[in-house]
DNA sequence: AAAACCATGTAAGCTGTTACATGATTTC
DNA sequence: GAAATCATGTAACAGCTTACATGGTTTT
């Protein structure tokens, strides 16, 4: 079997970056952080560098070497997406939310905000289709946790665990809640 | 410096499934899938196991070979937590929640549920604090994604990547509200 | 018969963090 | 003068996934 390179997350979160925008390594972290950091991962320096490197090597950015023009702060090396890095990231944001079951609301939610937030980068047909699949998702996931509700209630006082299990419940209900009314609302939006 | 062992949440998700009932690595994986598992990652197999050992070593765990009596199914190997297991999750279920900024939303709510869920292994007040941190941070956090909003509706048509990032802030603002809501009512139903 | 489940693990490799390294500039 | 910011990286280690390995039992 060969070994497949497995295409992460962090890949896309720094082509999207990249397709809003040039940046060096240094600037593609603050902006993470200061525009989808609220839900997504910090990225460390240390494994940006070597993902822009990576990225280089397969032809999805290119970069070049910029000197301050007062040389007084230090190289900034500028990284640009290509056409085959805008191809990829085009696919990535088409292919279809991951829902499966062992996979936890909160990775799910990533996803699809990352998805939406590069929205501009495909036909909003695709972004469209993303939230209804995420609102699908989250219907199902409802549907579970009244369950385990249901069958937890009757017996709440057997066990002190219980009180504490049912309010774990309970939030994902108020999530799963949340965030069908926010796909109504975006689908609105957006479908306009 | 001591090169310190990080001490990361996959060791408390187990710790914590073992302080409610002794399992096997194979049963830990489907309590985890069947309980926390809609917003805990899935842990594999070849983490559980040399985890297992690893805590078995630290004597936080402690294990017994148990044969199937008709011999059919093959042997299991049962751990259970110790007195020192106790002690360790107790102490990272008081560990106040880290609220950082920058860690993203959703990490907090992982690490406030999985504290939730394992409340009864602590005094009441503790989980009441944790609640009342989280519901702190999401309050900042709700000013924080305003504050991004009202930037963005000003030039919402300067360019076609602003409506797009503007759902993505709105997905967070409806996650926060539903946060809060929770948090208030958990503080009530647990705080009686 | 084939697929799925029960049960435990190892090996290889990628993902991600922490600490280290450097050095100028700017802010407190 | 100390601390933070700008800027890019490497080394060591820890976290986590995928594939491989084994072999019986149960369900379809």
């Amino acid at each position: 079997m060969p070994r497949v390179a497995k295409e992460t997350k962090d890949r896309y979160a720094i082509l999207g970056m990249l397709s809003h925008h040039e940046l060096s390594g240094y600037d593609l972290r603050e902006r993470i952080m200061n525009t989808i950091g609220f839900f997504w991962p910090d990225l460390k320096y240390s494994r940006i560098y070597p993902t822009l490197k990576k990225l280089e090597a397969e032809y999805l950015v290119s970069s070049k070497k910029v000197s301050d023009p007062d040389d007084k702060r230090p190289d900034k090396r500028i990284y640009k997406i290509t056409a085959g890095g805008t191809d990829a990231l085009e696919e990535w944001v088409s292919e279809p939310l991951d829902v499966t079951s062992s996979i936890n609301m909160f990775s799910i939610m990533q996803e699809l905000l990352l998805k939406i937030y590069l929205g501009g980068q495909v036909e909003s047909e695709v972004s469209l289709q993303n939230i209804e699949k995420f609102k699908q998702y989250q219907r199902t996931s409802k549907k579970i946790l009244e369950g385990f509700v249901d069958n937890l209630e009757p017996i709440i006082d057997s066990d002190p665990d219980h009180k504490y299990i049912l309010q774990t419940i309970k939030m994902g209900l108020e999530v799963s809640k949340a965030s069908m009314k926010w796909a109504n609302n975006a689908l609105k939006e957006l479908g306009e």
